[in-house]
DNA sequence: CGGATAATTTAGGATAGCCTAATTATCTCG
DNA sequence: CGAGATAATTAGGCTATCCTAAATTATCCG
């Protein structure tokens, strides 16, 4: 049976679906991911990924090279970015129609994504009007699985004195996104940083009049646009 | 654990809503369910029931009396009744917003019925302005569990001279409901029954204009609410 | 270079669900 | 009533997925 076939006909589990999924967010580029990350990501035990690893290298979904890390294959990665459409536009698709904050779609979305079928994500889509980007400002990857990840820069990385729109908030728990949209944040919003302190990367923002010390962690959570980006 | 904590807590597997939901649709009133029944309805084999079951009495779910069949406890009930509201108002929110027709919600909702939170649940059916019956005319239970199975007759049963109005149909295969359609046939419909041939309950009916005769099987699925019903 | 540490894999086992084949219970009817 | 038919259950197995504990490999550093 074809790959294809395999996605085609639906007869990929949940897991695989999960498996999929977090290996490609854990480098779109296509790095290799490392067994501890995939685990740590999914929440299961190093051995049980060696596991699966091993049955999706066989039905063709990636390429593992023992004690070095896995790739996911032109099929795998085909099937990840079909999870990761589903997932951004049903995130899209709950805030637009049903209320939803972005703090709290993830967990909806997670377990959806799974359970929708082709038909109703692209009709979620057409009533969305194709969006391009999920309420987090991450790219939603087309149907045919081509996926545009415009150049981003850590708000940690953004030198003194310059002003960036945020692009993207590269976070999923709830608690923190509140925490996030309480100091005004979010993305298209546009940003100055003030001052950068020798120690920790902290960076001092002002967004909307207001002031705003960043550490290291929310300033890589924060992704923005600088004039050069693109 | 109690029941109410393990539903609240969604810890009912798809295997486990699936039975109970096919339970209580087996017999609504409370009717012992058999074993084959369950079997047949889950296109399942029937020792594969009969180890379910097991393990859902000894959850407290339902009762067995081996070779003699199964009956819902309170807590089976509201379980069952819980996933018959998520069915209907996922099929009736379906129809009303991403364009589907009878015919085609009836699958897509057997999968999302497993996967959607009680949250989403009520936000769809207040976006629908709590509807009561979904699109084959079924009544939708409320939050509480509680359901108005109105009294209907079947087309087949109905005195030949009799006018009445379609409630409910009862059929889930998208094949026949698309037939069905093509009659002219829907909940909120007048049918005028001509005719009942003194073999195989075969009725003649009159529907805007057009007559047409109904057999057995389809005269079951066709339920009606005559003037002295409910 | 070799040994400690960290990462990974192997070994062995559990659980949920499903199946087929064989057995047992119930029912029906002459 | 008892024999055959039917329905249900028990017995025994399979797969997918997860786990912990033990063994192995890789890496890094003195």
């Amino acid at each position: 049976m074809s790959v294809n076939a395999a996605i085609a006909s639906e007869s990929l589990t949940r897991s695989v679906e999960d498996y999929l999924k977090a290996i490609y967010q854990l480098s779109p580029e296509g790095r290799p991911a490392s067994t501890s990350e995939i685990a740590h990501l999914l929440a299961l035990s190093p051995p049980s990924v060696t596991g699966m690893v091993k049955r999706l290298s066989e039905h063709g979904l990636l390429e593992h090279v023992p004690y070095r890390g896995v790739q996911l294959t032109d099929e795998g990665r085909r099937a990840a970015l079909r999870m990761v459409r589903r997932h951004r536009l049903i995130e899209a698709y709950l805030v637009e129609f049903l209320g939803y904050s972005w703090d709290t779609v993830h967990e909806e979305a997670e377990r959806l994504e799974h359970a929708v079928s082709d038909t109703m994500v692209e009709r979620m889509a057409t009533a969305l009007g194709n969006p391009v980007v999920d309420p987090h400002g991450d790219p939603i990857p087309t149907v045919d699985g081509s996926i545009h990840e415009p150049a981003c820069t850590a708000l940690s990385d953004v030198p003194v004195g310059e002003t960036v729109e945020i692009h993207r908030v590269h976070e999923s728990q709830p608690e923190r996104l509140r925490y996030i949209a309480s100091l005004g944040l979010r993305p298209g919003v546009r940003v100055r940083v003030l001052d950068r302190q020798p120690f920790d990367d902290l960076v001092t923002i002002e967004v909307g009049g207001d002031q705003h010390v960043i550490g290291r962690e929310l300033g890589h959570v924060l992704q923005c646009a600088r004039e050069g980006d693109q």
